[in-house]
DNA sequence: CATGAATGAGCCTTCATTCAT
DNA sequence: CATGAATGAAGGCTCATTCAT
């Protein structure tokens, strides 16, 4: 999965793209600016004419990454009719976007959290739209009597996350590939059916 | 909640208990060995008469720290019958544990994992055998009937690590407290009823 | 004697330059990079901009003294044109350099043969060309027929270098001075004539 | 060669046969306090009971082999009648002792010379003695006609010590053996009857 | 638009050495 | 005779960042 820079001079859209490529295998603590410089093929002091910070640099690539994430599962949602069909398809979405895109998922469940200067960026912002939409469906939801009314949506809302995060947190670790149509469907039955077995009666 | 190490010299023991009140405001990479020592009442050097590495100090202490939460754990699980009984208890203890011991969430949820050298701790095998441990209660679950005999087991455990994780994700990263009580039981509701509505006959 | 680095950004010559003059007075292990920095008016950082190592700054500034003693050698044998002659032009040469640059014959006599990275050095290959200078010029004499044909040719390459080199030491190690044409004269009136004595008959 | 220390307290005898073994395979600068005492089985403090100095360590056990050493010479020289003879036998001697004993090789070929305080300790003074006996040889040899008389006797003393040291320099740096008898004969021929060819007539 | 020389602050780590017990 | 806990001073090295050109 290509993400690159389509827009702005040479010297940044290489930058943005060898520090990518970089993330795939590296955490971002351990990327020095002179590696980034290296494989972009310019000077390190041309990343700061581009970006106030390395972290700036992260963000703005998440930004980047995130966008096209986003677009994909906007593009799921539209097609379904019920909340059901929304959440399976942001389920889905999610899983597939995590699995294909490295970088994308590397970040988000890796490196994103213990920085504080995160919360405050623009890529935050993304994420919380994100994280609102599914809040939204849920809510939606039991208003139209497609959820269960009982619930506190917050809750479902953490555990969609949660389960998805859980779910792709190893792959991004271990560098390991799943199954994502499995992984989806089989969240979504628990989720949605639950586990409890109800004996037929 | 103090887990202070009750082993060992006293130079060593001042040294966890300072690194661990430090992981409580700070995040590791921003702790100092300058800083550990200077409130630990120790030179520096000290720390590397007993522990070889400035990570190897996180994992001891995590070590240190799981150990209770494991401890806790057990005692929960103890007293259940029922395969669903144990995983609330679980899942309440975990809420429970990450909620009063921030030191142990703030490493096992922020930290921990865009280590490599983590995976290959000690500190790394004890979360093994708590994953392990959910993973046999749901299948013991399954073949007994408590639990619906069609799910992959592994898919289960995830959503519910998932789902405590995210759960306290944000009290850990901005400082919140929680309704454990609620929280537990919402999340248990969710994954054992499902969510679906089912209308009325 | 100076051997000034004559190439290369300012901030490398200066530390060369820095590091060759403490090298008159002190050795290796004891000089600091506070020091050379200090005395070469750079930041501590910037010699690793231009050298991997402390070790590699020793490695090149040694590579630069080195090449002014080869192309001294070099310069003394060109006219020579016996084989006897060629080499006592090399001692002549090797003891005045020694004698004269202080550097080049502490790093050679004392600092290198300790360190297994030097021998995978480059420094090591142009030691390396010089004693093979030596042995070439006395395989040919050999073979000419000014030089005793029934010897170890690698042996008295040694006894040469032995020479040379145990002449020097006391000087460097004393900080004392000697006569170069004297000690010259000498060991090659000893090892050519030997020392044995032989009666008038 | 074993070189045991037979005397003093065991804990002593331990440091000493325990660094001495280090000795044979790594440098004195890298060789630490705390190796030292785990291979000998006792702690670090217990060193500076027995030795003011890692430096004095390394200067008794030096004593301690060049002991032997030294022995061995004298009892090569005593049967001997001649200057040449004996020159013959230390020649001999020392490139055996030097090929069998590594840790003295080491410690006098590669440690001992940049250590200004190794020339004012006790060890140094044996290594003149060995020295002044090479020279007083020479001496008589000149008085009573065996040497030529038209020599600088330090300048062959120096001879002889660099064709020693540097013929055993290469066997210990790269660790190899050499043929000690080929290689006494071949240094005392090139030496004593010079390299020079005399054409017959 | 880009370079490259230089900085500066600090970090982790090492290790010989001491001393009370 | 020996231990082991603790020190302290320094040391090499990294790296994000700046700025004149």
């Amino acid at each position: 999965m290509k993400t690159p820079a389509r827009t702005g001079p040479p010297g940044k859209i290489k930058i943005m793209t060898a520090f990518s490529r970089l993330m795939e295998t590296k955490d971002f603590q351990s990327i020095t600016t002179a590696e980034i410089a290296g494989n972009a093929g310019v000077t390190e002091g041309l990343i700061y004419k581009y970006f106030t910070d390395k972290k700036d640099l992260l963000h703005q690539v998440l930004h980047q990454h995130f966008a096209a994430f986003q677009a994909g599962i906007e593009a799921g949602i539209q097609e379904k009719q019920t909340c059901i069909g929304k959440l399976e398809a942001i389920i889905f979405a999610s899983l597939d976007s995590y699995t294909h895109n490295r970088v994308l998922a590397r970040i988000l469940l890796l490196e994103v959290r213990n920085s504080l200067s995160y919360f405050e960026s623009g890529a935050y912002a993304m994420v919380k739209i994100y994280a609102r939409t599914i809040l939204d469906i849920i809510r939606e939801g039991m208003e139209t009597g497609e959820l269960r009314p009982d619930m506190d949506p917050f809750l479902l809302q953490k555990v969609i996350l949660g389960a998805i995060e859980h779910t792709c947190l190893k792959q991004v670790i271990f560098d390991k590939k799943m199954d994502v149509t499995a992984a989806a469907g089989g969240i979504v039955d628990i989720i949605f059916n639950g586990v409890k077995h109800h004996g037929c009666h």
